[in-house]
Parts: structure tokens; C-alpha cells; sequence
DNA sequence: AATTTAATGTTAGCAGTGTAAACATGATAG
DNA sequence: CTATCATGTTTACACTGCTAACATTAAATT
């Protein structure tokens, strides 16, 4: 028999938040469904989560967690411009094959991160994260760190935005592969792309 | 006294929208709210767009028309790095300054371009027209040029994003600066970051 | 152990949404 | 002058986020 109290309702509201985002976009999320799915009445949801956005800033959180964990090299050695690669890739990789989670981390449904302790500290962490690989990459002041980071991050973030939007993946993942014409602007793989512009940014 | 029929009811509904879009963000826009302002019943603006992405499309359309011009260098002489700069300022100003819009022409609220075949004209010739400048900078490759286009493009494209989330535009865009204290990430200025990036990129 | 309290659930309802269907009006083409 | 068709209105449906009032039960306090 059911009990009136769920027990673990707000993990299991942010576990299938999660998969429903992902699987059809944030915008058909509706608190209504998700608590039909979790077997619950229609308001249950607001007692754990203030209002929809604070339940997207959930989602978001887990998002960055999983970026961060997609983005990180596991070494205290030094690092190479083959690890920087290998990071844009993962990162790339991460956005386009979790695009509509992506959407909810960098999108503007959750407005103000600074309201969202959790989600705040994820998201700084996954910059941190990026940040302390590129200081094990060369004995660079820490301006010159921050330039060389705010590059590649921009650089594979425009990437995710823009291959999303055109469509246009090349051999590296192989879903979302559209309809436009002007082919293989990357060339025929990311990595390789991603090379090329490193060695521009990077010295070494 | 007023007339039945409006005369003019499609470009004061994309007009209309535009500016609302702008100032509240497109998901605060309602057909509803939106015909009430054009003093229409409810269901008018259903006789000029099919469903409310058709007219996020014209929204996003006007945006494109708007960043084509911002990004335009009017010379036939050659290019240099200089302008490539400018174009690059140009466009994340235009980013930052007209966020929302931004949002509507490269987030999933207008899923598929090629169903409105005004927005897909109009964001083509924005990358074209960005994609000439390039090809006025050196004799280039079609392929190097590409490369290169590409790069700018995702380049400023994630710095509009991640800007608008990090909130720190240092002193070129006074709008929009917050409360993070890893502050100037990209230095004193967005000219001479863009220089530095555009001097890696290209060797000339 | 009994009782108070706070957390977590439900029911009912409001105001607002996108959009479809049926109907009204009036500009334009024959 | 009339028929047609684009453009407008009214009504209605199913859905949404969210609030208020109430119910249940777990946890804290006596």
C-alpha cells in the first residue's frame, strides 16, 4: 500500500526533471506532469521547490556536475595541449549530446544563479576546474591563465551554440547531422579544429 | 471611429513583439498581451502567424537583419586585422545590448529555420557577410577562410553567453556588471582581447 | 509515553496561456 | 453588383504556474 508521505520526493522530482529535460527540453516540463509521473498530487512539488525555476536551477546543477566530471583530467603532472583537446572535445561533446540540459545551464530560464547556492557552486567549480588545468599547462601569471581559459571556454562554448544551431557535426558525432549545404565547416573532426586553434592561443 | 479591418496588423504585431521581446525577454511575450496591445481581439494575430514560433521567427528575423548591419564593413579594399576587431566588437555589443533578441536568434525557441524561409535568408547572410570580410583579410582558401570564420564566429558567439552569465564586461559595456569577484576575466577591455585571439589566429 | 510542532502531502480554485472552430465583416475580383 | 476570400471576432477547451486552506505523519519537546 502507498503511504501519504513519498519519503524521497525531492531527489526523485530532480532525477525525473532531469530526464524529462533532457528528453523533450525544458519548455515542455510542467510541474503537473512531473508530479503525475512521480505519482503525487499536482502541488506537491512546491514544497520542495519554491517555484519552477528553482526546480530548473536543480537540474542545472546536476548538469554542471556532469560537465565538470566530463572536463576533468585526472593528473597532477603536467598537462599538455593534448589534454586541452581532449577537454574542448569533451566539453563539445558534452553540450551536444546533452543539449537541452545545456540549455538550462548557459539558457536564461534560471535568471540568477547567485539565488541558487548549489547551482552556483557547481557552475564556479566546473570554470575552477578548467582554470587549474590550463595553470598546470605552463608557469603563466595568472592573467595570462585567465586569457588563455576565457579563450577555449569561449571557443568550445560559440562551438556548441553554433554547431547546434547549423547542425553541422562531421565525423565526431555523428546525431544532429542536418540539412545545410555548405558542409564540414569544421573541417572533417573537431579535434583537429580544436588543435588548430590552441596552438594559436598557446606557445608551447 | 475604429475599423473593423487593422490595414497593417502583421508588421505592428512583429514590430510590437520585437520591442516587447526585447525588453521583458520572449518568454514573457503572449499572443494574448500581444494582441490587446495592437488593440485586436485574442485570435487576430492567428490570421498573420500560424502558431507563436512563426512569429518568434519574424521576431528573430528582425534581429538578424539588425546584427548583419552591425557586423557590416562597408569597403571593397582589403580587410585587416583591425576590422576583423571591429566586427567582432560589433557583434558582441549587439549580443549584450539586444540579449533577449540574441536569445530568440540562436536559442531553440524557433526550432527549425528552414520552415521560415526569411529567418534561414537573413541568418545565412549574416555568416556570409561575415564569411566576405574574411575573404577581403588575405587569398585564403576557401577552406582557411572557413577555418577562420568559424573561429571569430564561436569565438564572440561564446563570449556573448558566457558574458551574459558571468556577468563581467569589464569597461567597454557598462550594462549588466555583477556581482562576481573573479573580476576582468578578460582583461580591461574586449578590443584588445579580441586582438590578442585575432593575432594568434591569423599571422599577418 | 504523550503531546506539540513542523514537514510534507492533498483538494479546490484563480488567472493566465496557446490554439482550434464557428461565425462576422468588408476589401477586392469577376 | 455580387461572390469570394482575407482578415477580423467570439466562444471554448485543455493546459499551465501558483496560492490558500486543510490533512497526515514524522520529529522534537515535555
Amino acid at each position: 500500500m502507498k503511504s501519504y508521505h513519498h519519503g524521497n520526493l525531492k531527489q526523485e522530482l530532480i532525477d525525473c526533471a532531469y530526464r524529462l529535460c533532457e528528453r523533450d527540453g525544458y519548455t515542455k516540463l510542467s510541474i503537473r506532469s512531473l508530479a503525475k509521473e512521480s505519482g503525487v498530487s499536482q502541488t506537491a512539488p512546491y514544497r520542495h521547490f519554491e517555484t519552477k525555476e528553482a526546480l530548473y536551477a536543480s537540474v542545472a546543477t546536476e548538469g554542471f556536475k556532469k560537465l565538470s566530471k566530463a572536463c576533468h583530467i585526472d593528473t597532477d603532472k603536467k598537462i599538455t595541449k593534448k589534454h586541452l583537446v581532449e577537454i574542448g572535445c569533451n566539453y563539445i561533446e558534452f553540450g551536444l549530446k546533452n543539449a537541452n540540459t545545456y540549455d538550462l545551464m548557459f539558457g536564461t530560464a534560471v535568471g540568477n544563479f547567485a539565488q541558487y547556492s548549489e547551482l552556483l557552486e557547481s557552475a564556479n567549480s566546473t570554470y575552477e576546474n578548467m582554470r587549474l588545468s590550463f595553470s598546470k599547462l605552463a608557469s603563466d601569471s595568472d592573467e595570462v591563465i585567465a586569457f588563455k581559459c576565457i579563450t577555449l571556454w569561449s571557443m568550445v562554448h560559440g562551438l556548441v551554440g553554433i554547431l547546434r544551431k547549423v547542425q553541422l557535426v562531421g565525423d565526431d558525432f555523428e546525431e544532429g547531422v542536418g540539412p545545410i549545404s555548405t558542409a564540414n565547416i569544421i573541417g572533417t573532426n573537431l579535434e583537429d579544429h580544436l588543435d588548430k586553434v590552441l596552438t594559436g592561443l598557446i606557445q608551447n
